[in-house]
DNA sequence: GCTTGCCTTGACGTCGGCGTCAAGGACTAC
DNA sequence: GTAGTCCTTGACGCCGACGTCAAGGCAAGC
């Protein structure tokens, strides 16, 4: 199989595929024209860079499973290497994921806060005259 | 106040202010000799520009606060159009926050499965002779 | 006058993961 | 032969928010 069919079949790009031979990851046998040639076994570790790029993995730490389906374990994740970085993985989602929630509820509080200075000064225009004194003796409001 | 004041009273460097300067967001004023000069409304600008910077705001998303406040509205967020950024803001988090839950649990899964699978391993490898056949007739139980 | 330290503009570098174009070779179909 | 489709390498572009370097101007202290 080419080049073109394996970007096909894995849903990518040739462009990916050579990117990722120039990174080492997915080296290539060549035909006797030159054309790169790929077999199954290189689709199942295309497939196996993808689904890790789709969890945010960045290309590097996909390598220890492209490496370890290549020495011929069952899956990519049956070496250490992979576990770690699996764990690695989970620590900096739930880093992440505390942040974003810690400013979420900073970003919400802006918001209630604005809105309700903004509905204070609304208010304060229905009245005419503008707003009510803070401090008052009781005077208007009778 | 010069470039460089300004920078270290807000904690940034004066390659930042420049680029502010560049992108429309914090021009400066000059002094005969060309130096930029700024005021302390200016460091409230920067202020609001980098505490939203801190939420994970780009920069266009920081215009319309500065906007606001330099039309003189007491916060920066007074203004329809920051509130706006802040409606906009929380949705993209709670689409991110909701991503990064499903690949925390995903990646929490595989992370299980390999393990389990190593495990089994470690177990068989235990027993003299290999791991039990799936299914037997008995025979070695007894 | 000389050093030191701040300032100026301009321009290139960084990071990741490719996209996109250019120029040319290989192979197939007609 | 030639049109069309695939392939090759090489190289620049992109995105955001700056970092870093270069060459030179301005001001203050000695």
């Amino acid at each position: 199989m080419r080049i073109g069919e394996l970007a096909a079949r894995a849903g990518t790009t040739t462009r990916t595929l050579r990117y990722y031979e120039s990174r080492g990851l997915l080296p290539a046998r060549r035909g006797e024209n030159g054309y790169r040639t790929y077999d199954e076994h290189d689709l199942r570790l295309l497939r196996q860079i993808r689904t890790l790029q789709d969890f945010g993995f960045d290309l590097e730490e996909t390598r220890p499973f492209v490496e370890c389906l290549r020495a011929g374990h069952p899956e990519g994740d049956s070496c250490p290497a992979s576990l770690d970085v699996y764990r690695r993985k989970l620590g900096e989602l739930d880093a992440l994921i505390g942040e974003l929630r810690s400013v979420r509820a900073q970003v919400g509080e802006q918001l209630a806060r604005a809105e309700r200075a903004r509905d204070a000064l609304a208010a304060d225009a229905e009245v005419p005259g503008g707003p009510e004194p803070v401090c008052e003796l009781g005077g208007r409001t009778r």
